[in-house]
DNA sequence: GAACCGATATCT
DNA sequence: GATATCGGTTCC
């Protein structure tokens, strides 16, 4: 059966199967690793996703928003699995997780880049005039493609209730092809190999270490 | 490729 | 008041 990629109906896709995203703690990375070559959509264009980090759950990583416990902010983070998490940085950009583990577990992995395989046009409506493969490479970009913002914040992805919604991979990845390295821009844990991206797809963004600003 | 810096929500 | 899961620009 063909998996449809456009919006469906509520319940729709009862035949897709998500609940490996509710996996334990110690399996977050794997579930990282899995998303590599699922597709997001929203609002006319899907994605496929060629790089993702994980963060583990509240207290057992430093580089997590939810490391300290629930906050109006992270909130969402300690619910089910498949819900997107969406946080503003940098005074300037919107940033996308999905939510993974256990009801309190709080663990998530973030969306960094992907290929525009759907809805190019208007992606680069959104993004500018740039090559196709800058259209989402970058974690921001990536929601500006997929015209998403604040509102996405909360919303499942996985039952077609919300603006976003994940699919399988219409072309499957070969784990062989799949390289890990170090999480980028996080100034914490910094030597953990959660970031994961598809060996030389570009759509992958440049990896940045975390740089410390200068005060005054 | 590396360095710089804007903009502001969030938490301490 | 410090920090930030970034991106665009500028400068080698």
């Amino acid at each position: 059966m063909p998996v449809l990629r456009s919006r469906p109906p509520p319940g729709f896709l009862v035949n897709v199967d998500y609940s490996w995203l509710t996996a334990p703690a110690a399996q977050i990375p794997a579930v990282a690793r899995s998303l590599l070559g699922w597709e997001v959509s929203a609002n006319g264009v899907t994605i496929r996703l060629s790089e993702v980090e994980a963060y583990a759950g509240t207290g057992e990583d430093p580089a997590s928003h939810a490391h300290r416990g629930p906050t109006p902010r992270t909130g969402i983070m300690f619910g089910p699995a498949g819900m997107a998490y969406a946080y503003f940085v940098f005074g300037a950009h919107w940033c996308f997780n999905i939510v993974c583990g256990a009801e309190g577990e709080a663990a998530a992995v973030l969306l960094r880049a992907g290929a525009v395989v759907e809805g190019a046009e208007l992606a680069r409506k959104r993004r500018g005039d740039v090559p196709d493969r800058d259209l989402a490479r970058g974690p921001a970009r990536l929601g500006v493609a997929l015209g998403i913002g604040a509102e996405a914040n909360g919303t499942s992805m996985v039952d077609g209730t919300g603006p976003l919604l994940l699919t399988p991979p219409t072309r499957p990845v070969d784990p062989s092809s799949v390289s890990a390295g170090p999480r980028v821009g996080v100034a914490a844990a910094h030597d953990v190999p959660w970031r994961f991206w598809i060996t030389g797809d570009p759509t992958v963004s440049g990896y940045r270490r975390h740089v410390p600003r200068r005060r005054g």
